[in-house]
RNA sequence: GCGAAAGUGGCGGAACUGGUAGACGCGCUGGGUUCAGGACCCAGUGGGGGCAACUCCGUGGGGGUUCGACUCCCCCCUUUCGCACCA
């Protein structure tokens, strides 16, 4: 374990940078000593690091270390600056993994969690990470999931959660339905699976009460991320218009449909409704198109989400022989069904118009519907039998009677108010959001605690009875809900009259577990509500927030909505959970995403089994800023281990320069002197790009800097000079303090060595004196004609005049402006004098 | 199609407010140490020319602003990501 060296012939043993060792000596420690166990304390000023927790899959893979790794850096940065940090972790626990391994391999899904969560906490421990593990929380746990059921109460009584028949995304892999949210480009979010409509009676919680706060809230949210916060508001999707009935002739039915351009109504031709429309089959049920509009409409309604929506496909139509009456001009125009107008968006059914809208006019072209130039082209004239395209431009009004003549734009609230005066339109605000369908046809989830009765319907669970616990006697055949398989869940009697009633058999989206953990882990024992009020005010909200892109939308808005939630339920101040949000980068290897069907995993374990938990955090914070891709690199690796190793030699083979009285660094030795400043500047750059950038890279490599220029000194024999020892120690200390947050095992292993008898992490940062934090000299570069011609060396705060002056004397300098003219002399202090000469 | 971000040595990346392009690390080359390999230490390392001092070119391409542009403006190319019949 000792390596013997011999140096100017005296023995010597330093001892060999063993992580094995050192890294669970120090992880025992912090956990006995309760190092990073948090408190409240109103007298500290607060700071809330989290990072996403996972789901426990068990394997604890890369894009987890970066996560950790950078959360963990900058909650010891946080800590030994001074702050009363909370930095806690847990599981995300809920979800079909679990379940499908129960199908698969007769595993209790419970026991199968718990079990992943302890493989992946063995992992996390081994990464050295600064939690304060009191607080932990798995979702699973009846302590978390009653409070899902007991917010979902709270929600209904508010308005904010209901009961619901739609038409709703069914992924026929995971046998559950999805919220809109979940379903990307036609697919599962989870499995990718084509995602059928299908018609059921759901759950819903009410994001669209909160659309134009979530979305003008974004506004506020400085520190996230630009491209998150467009995210969101695409996916919100407000559009200002207008909502317009028209009456079916013949009937007394209305439609109505949303619009962006009701300064268009004059030009339309047509109506389309969405297959899933409810009043299709009463148009058109006992006439003679009753039996192929049907038929249109099943056939659509057959077609995936992909089909529908492919802008590649010719819209198709049919149709219904019903006419609708245009209340502007009061002329008859036909009712189509259509597959390119979905159910999902405004009304379902959309007013056609074809001159103004290059859908429509396709469509009308098709069908050989008439197209009408209301909106004038103020460069051409438009006319309506040569168009090759919609107009969609503005321009003057015509053929509009009272409106003609006037420009749209500017008429569009004349023409709302007009509307509204006859009564068949008014001013409307339309969103993409939709409300969030929260019900799962699956077991390993939050039972709704609701109970249906045939006397009392729906009944919500009392809530002293809560938590409704998941039964443990059903059945994982894989077809159908679990749940449904147990009686003594199943079978109940009304809360209200004590009749025999059934409980629901849906179980809660996992996302809803997600939305308020932050505000649970300010106090995760707490039995009386969620959480405790006065801890939450404390805590809440979390100031950096860490995890991937992926969530851009779905958890993170629904994090949003559920914090303005309970807000309104009085239970926080909070408006917004994440006061600053970043997204890490993926780790990447040979250019693709490390996936076990690459082929190209590196594993956490081996990695630090290797090289320590230190190696692996410094290389990864070292590798690439935090919200860039990281592409790994074994040699990469190695290259970090010999820096840590680099840095263990320093202070060992320096040891004696700690042991006796120190000495203070003084500044009447040159080289002392330029360590001194390092130092100081080091010191600078680290906190700054900390704390200013979140750029660890370039923190780390300024460290490494450092480094070398003390192994220069030391071996210039920069400690024979005046104050020399002092400037090396002092420079040592500095670089253990410096490399803590990113190698806190070595920190602490280097700062006991070095006579400490106290954490590292209970130190205070270190200070750097702005006047020092500069070089001596500066490297001056003088310019002639834009190019660089000399070089020479002045204080940094040399006056403009001598540099000027300076530069002009130097002699090759003096050669090139000899005989020419010198226009003009640009003088920057501490970078360089131009000279423009002719 | 729309929107966003990004293009810098052999590689990962630096250059923060327009001021020495390539910090730091990897790799590579030469040397030292060693029986040898590894580890470690020293030196070099954008490309071209030159013995050298030095010089020319160089941040995806083209133009512009400026004493000075990786950085600002305009056009184009490429890549990645997000959205995609949104009425």
């Amino acid at each position: 374990m000792f390596l013997m060296t011999l140096a100017g012939g005296i023995p010597m043993s330093t001892p060999r940078y063993s992580p094995r060792e050192i890294e669970p000596k120090w992880q025992d420690l912090w956990e006995s000593t309760g190092l990073y166990r948090s408190v409240e304390d109103p007298e500290r000023e607060k700071f809330y690091c989290l990072e996403m927790f996972p789901y426990p899959s068990g394997d604890l893979h890369m894009g987890h270390m970066r996560n950790y790794a950078i959360g963990d850096a900058y909650a010891r940065f946080l800590r030994m600056k001074g702050f009363n940090v909370l930095y806690p972790m847990g599981y995300d626990a809920f979800g079909l993994p679990a379940e499908n391994a129960a199908i698969t391999r007769k595993v209790d899904p419970g026991q199968w969690t718990r079990s992943s969560i302890e493989r992946m906490k063995h992992v996390q421990r081994r990464m050295g990470l600064s939690y304060d593990w009191n607080r932990t929380l798995a979702t699973c746990e009846p302590e978390y999931y009653r409070w899902n059921q007991w917010i979902f109460l709270k929600f209904m009584e508010k308005g904010l959660a209901y009961r619901k028949s739609a038409p709703v995304n069914w992924c026929p892999s995971c046998q559950t339905v999805l919220a809109n949210e979940q379903v990307e480009g036609g697919g599962c979010w989870r499995c990718h699976t084509t995602v059928l409509k299908k018609d059921l009676k759901q759950w819903f919680f009410k994001i669209t009460a909160y659309a134009d706060e979530l979305l003008e809230d974004l506004e506020r949210l400085d520190d996230w991320p630009e491209r998150v916060k467009v995210m969101q508001k695409n996916w919100i999707g407000r559009s200002v218009g207008a909502e317009i009935d028209f009456k079916v002739t013949g009937s007394d039915q209305m439609i109505s449909t949303f619009t962006t351009r009701p300064d268009t109504v004059f030009g339309i031709t047509y109506m389309v409704l969405a297959a899933e429309h409810s009043l299709v089959e009463l148009l058109v049920h006992g006439t003679d198109r009753a039996e192929a509009v049907m038929a249109f409409v099943e056939e659509a309604k057959e077609k995936t989400l992909i089909e529908r929506t492919d802008e590649t496909l010719e819209k198709k139509g049919i149709d219904t022989g019903r006419t609708f009456v245009n209340p502007a001009t009061g002329e008859e125009f036909p009712i189509y069904v259509a597959d390119y107008v979905v159910m999902e968006y405004g009304t379902g059914a959309v007013m056609g118009v074809p001159a103004h809208d290059q859908r429509d006019f396709e469509f009308a072209r098709k069908y050989g519907l008439p197209v009408r130039v209301v909106i004038q082209d103020p460069t051409l004239s438009l006319r309506e039998e040569t168009m090759a395209e919609a107009y969609v431009e503005d321009g003057t009004m015509v053929n509009s009677g009272p409106f003609d003549g006037r420009p749209n734009r500017e008429a569009m609230p004349d023409f709302i108010n007009y509307m509204e005066d006859n009564g068949w339109g008014r001013g409307a605000v339309g969103y993409r959001l939709r409300d969030w369908l929260i019900s799962r046809q699956r077991y390993w989830g939050t039972p709704i605690p609701i109970i249906y009765c045939d006397r009392c319907g729906e009944v919500p669970v009392p809530e002293e009875d809560l938590p409704v616990l998941l039964p443990t006697d059903v059945q994982f055949s894989g077809e159908g809900n679990p749940l449904a398989t147990s009686k003594t869940f199943l079978e109940v009697s009304c809360p209200v009259c004590r009749e025999p009633a059934r409980r629901e058999t849906d179980t809660m989206d996992t996302f809803i577990d997600s939305s308020w953990y932050p505000f649970r882990y300010t106090d995760p024992s707490y039995d009386k509500a969620p959480f405790d009020q006065a801890k939450a005010a404390y805590w809440m909200p979390v100031d950096q927030y860490i995890g991937g892109i992926e969530h851009a939308i779905l958890h993170l808005l629904y994090a949003r909505f559920f914090t303005k939630g309970l807000r309104d339920l009085g239970l926080t101040d909070a408006d917004e959970p994440f006061r600053r949000l970043l997204t890490q980068g993926m780790v990447i290897k040979d250019g693709a995403k490390m996936s076990k069907s690459m082929g190209n995993v590196v594993p956490a374990e081996e990695m630090m089994e290797r090289y320590g938990a230190d190696t692996a955090r410094v290389f990864i914070l070292f590798a690439s800023p935090p919200e860039k891709e990281l592409e790994w690199s074994d040699q990469g690796v190695e290259g970090s281990y010999r820096f840590l190793n680099r840095v263990f030699r320093l202070v060992m083979e320096n040891l004696s320069l700690f042991s006796a009285e120190p000495e203070r660094a003084v500044e009447d030795d040159e080289n002392s002197r330029s360590l001194i400043r390092l130092r100081h500047k080091t010191v600078k750059k680290v906190s700054e790009d900390i704390e200013r950038r979140f750029q660890f890279n370039t923190a780390i490599s300024a460290i490494m800097e450092l480094v070398n220029e003390i192994q220069r000194f030391i071996a210039g024999n920069g400690l024979n000079g005046a104050g020399g020892a002092g400037a090396a120690a002092e420079a040592i200390r500095a670089t253990i303090l410096l490399i803590a947050p990113f190698a806190p095992h070595l920190a602490e292993e280097l700062w006991e060595a070095t006579g400490h008898h106290k954490s590292i992490f209970l130190q205070q940062w270190p200070t750097f004196d702005p006047e020092l934090a500069v070089s001596e000299m500066v490297q001056m570069v003088v310019q002639v004609n834009g190019k660089v011609r000399a070089r020479f060396e002045a204080p940094p705060d040399t006056t403009r005049e001598v540099l000027q002056d300076a530069a002009l004397a130097i002699p090759r300098v003096r050669e090139m402006t000899e005989g020419k003219e010198v226009l003009k002399v640009v003088v920057v202090p501490g970078r360089l004098v131009s000279i423009v000469i002719r």
